[in-house]
DNA sequence: AGACCCAGGTTTTTT
DNA sequence: ACCTGGGTCT
């Protein structure tokens, strides 16, 4: 018997030694569920079961890939941990299909399309379809899009499907078309979107037999955290992975699946037994991070719901003080409430700011607390909110690298074909389409051969010739073997002029700086990819950004040392704090109006579940009688999900005047 | 091509 | 209230 099976708790400890089968953990919150997955590997390699490259751990962020990682590494050792294949949904798919991806007729050049990508190609292929813009926008396209995909379904699938209603029947159809269009826009600009990562793996895999028995032949365990969240593909692709051995252990927690509408199902957790009736089922129960009265009031919370595997956390962590219930009366007096309650809090028990998080179910909730915590002076971070790669420049600066490594790339091209200004408007562009479709080729080709034919006039001909050239020049530059990337990039940035153009693009001298700063933090990111890899190249650090938006750039992540956190329950998922405020508790916000209207009443509540179980000594609750929302003040209702907890486990503090506490009063008539 | 103004729509977002 | 996107004017 290994080491590795040594504190563990008993459940825990099957989980471990199960090395021959499938193996469901249902992991309730805070039961040690990470612990389990690094101590299966280190029990599986420890005990000859499989050597470390035939160990494939798939994790959902590269945040928890990372921290597996490093917890293996404790255990095994860096150089085994090293071989050992533990990565997200979408990297591994990435590594296959750069292998192998030309059997689908793609090249092994491609690029990935972001969010904004892919709506600027759907803008694109919508107008072009005569769609109305006002009616459903490129991104609602797109969300409808990528729950198809998500689903395994194809546009020919979507369109044999039966339907229903005439509506349905219309709306299908037209939805059929888009995604028909989008997807051979998406082949003829050599470039995926991430659900196609998936996707396209799938088909890969489903094709052609010798891809699949290679992937197949590498690993003999696979490991799956946070299995509740997967969707249809990617249950898919594991059924297909493990086909031969069984080895399937999944880890997971049916009571924690809040992202049921980007696509995941909740079922495959719960079926789990019927793909496999020969599991090893082990549920873990004992909680090691909350005191019993949060798990009390989490627990009667969650048992409201109807579809649930049937599960009661405890905790040996002793009792704890009862929930605080603030009722306030709006989201200004909600920030200042949390706000002195934070360094009462402070005082009374000596814990740090860092000790602190305030979870809400949307970002524009963060706005009251930041300038509250400002005031106050206590230091805070907002996790999530923009992205650094979305912004602007760095969008520009990346598409032109992006363009480099793949010349097909359309919506890279056409984000940085004006920028800077050289004259290329609309017009030109439009011709430029057309031509694509009539010859079959690139954006960038079809301006070449435009340019050809003298069909492009004086000032835009210029431009259009400096543009080629300059595509030509660097694109040679980058394909040197052992070009620089940062350098070169460096080189590129001032060749197009883009200092002037941030200048002449700014508002204040403030945004300008700003601006050249992330500029800065672009080229930083790719020196340090050219400094942590052996054989760096332009497509591995493209990559890695659109892979992992956190790995460069992001500073904000790294220095949060003594700060408050304030993030939505959704980016709170995994984590744990001492000290948690939930605020916002109103009917409406959660459970969102939105997805009570849709009826996913159930997920709202796993969502107020997963806030409670964050928290390790205590938790505080929050809850305004009105709230100003879309620039009117309304009267609030207390969420329904608040008065599901028992009581006794709560204290309650009224904070607001008196004349608020009757909900539809209005203030006073002197306001 | 680019500046300016009005109308519409407002969740969550691992990759 | 605020941002995005589209339409219009220069």
């Amino acid at each position: 018997m290994s080491s590795f099976l040594s504190t563990l708790n008993e459940p825990q400890r099957c989980a471990v030694a199960a090395t021959g089968g499938p193996v469901l953990v249902l992991a309730g919150a805070g039961s040690g569920k990470t612990r389990v997955i690094t101590r299966r590997i280190a029990h599986l390699i420890a005990s000859k079961c499989a050597a470390p490259e035939q160990v494939l751990a798939v994790t959902f962020t590269n945040k928890a890939a990372e921290e597996m990682r490093a917890r293996v590494a404790e255990l095994v050792g860096a150089t085994a941990a090293q071989t050992i294949t533990i990565s997200t949904f979408h990297a591994y798919c990435l590594r296959v299909l750069r292998r192998d991806i030309e059997h689908l007729g793609y090249r092994k050049n491609f690029t990935i399309y972001t969010e904004s990508d892919a709506r600027a190609l759907l803008r694109r292929v919508t107008d072009e379809l005569g769609e109305r813009r006002d009616r459903f926008s490129p991104a609602l396209f797109h969300s409808a899009i990528s729950l198809r995909k998500n689903a395994g379904e194809t546009p020919e699938s979507l369109k044999k499907r039966p339907l229903r209603t005439a509506t349905e029947e219309k709306y299908e159809t037209r939805l059929g078309d888009v995604y028909e269009r989008y997807q051979s826009a998406l082949r003829a600009a050599n470039s995926l979107d991430f659900d196609d990562l998936l996707l396209h793996t799938l088909h890969l895999w489903r094709a052609h037999p010798e891809a699949l028995a290679r992937a197949r032949g590498q690993f003999q365990y696979i490991m799956v955290d946070e299995y509740q969240d997967t969707n249809r593909l990617q249950y898919e692709l594991l059924t297909l992975l493990s086909a031969e051995h069984r080895n399937l252990c999944v880890v997971g927690d049916d009571d924690q699946s809040i992202y049921g509408w980007r696509g995941a199902q909740a079922r495959n957790i719960l079926d789990f037994e019927k793909d496999y009736p020969e599991a090893t089922i082990i549920t873990l129960e004992q909680n090691y991070r909350s005191t019993t009265t949060i798990l009390d009031a989490a627990n009667a919370v969650i048992q409201k719901n109807t579809a649930r595997r049937p599960k009661k956390l405890w905790s040996a962590l002793g009792k704890g003080r009862a929930l605080d219930w603030f009722v306030v009366a709006d989201e200004e007096a909600e920030a200042r409430e949390a706000t002195s309650w934070l360094q009462h809090v402070m005082r009374r028990t000596g814990a740090g700011y860092g000790d602190f998080a305030v979870l809400y179910r949307s970002n524009i909730q963060s706005r009251p607390f930041e300038l509250a915590f400002r005031q106050a002076g206590i230091p805070y971070v907002v996790i999530g909110g923009q992205d650094f790669f979305e912004r602007a420049e760095v969008k520009d600066i990346i598409s032109y690298l992006k363009v480099m490594a793949n010349p097909r790339d359309e919506a890279a091209l056409l984000r940085i074909v004006n920028m800077p200004r050289r004259g290329i408007g609309d017009g030109l562009l439009h011709q430029a389409h057309d031509l694509c479709r009539a010859e079959r080729c690139s954006v960038g080709k079809a301006l070449w051969l435009l340019l050809e034919r003298g069909a492009i006039s004086g000032r835009s001909a210029h431009g259009v010739r400096a543009f080629l050239r300059l595509l030509t020049t660097y694109r040679k530059r980058f394909r040197e073997p052992g070009a620089p990337l940062r350098a070169t990039t460096q080189e590129l940035i001032g060749a197009i002029h883009y200092a002037d153009e941030i200048d002449r693009m700014s508002k204040s001298r403030e945004q300008a700086m700003m601006r050249l700063e992330n500029v800065e933090l672009v080229l930083q990111a790719i020196e340090q990819y050219e400094n942590e890899f052996v054989r760096p190249s332009l497509s591995g650090f493209l990559d890695q950004t659109h892979l992992d938006s956190n790995s460069a750039g992001d500073s904000k992540q790294r220095d949060t040392g003594a700060a408050a956190r304030l993030m939505t329950i959704h980016s709170a998922k995994g984590l744990e704090f001492p000290f948690v405020f939930i605020v916002g508790l109103e009917d409406g916000l959660l459970p969102h109006e939105q997805s009570a209207k849709e009826g996913n009443l159930e997920e709202e509540r796993r969502l107020f579940y997963v806030a409670l179980t964050r928290g390790r000594r205590h938790v505080s609750l929050f809850e305004c009688l009105s709230r100003t929302r879309n620039g009117r003040e309304r009267p609030c209702k207390t969420s329904r999900f608040l008065a599901e907890i028992p009581e006794t486990l709560v204290k309650k503090h009224i904070r607001a005047a008196p004349e608020m506490m009757a909900h539809s009063a209005p203030k006073s008539p002197r306001a």
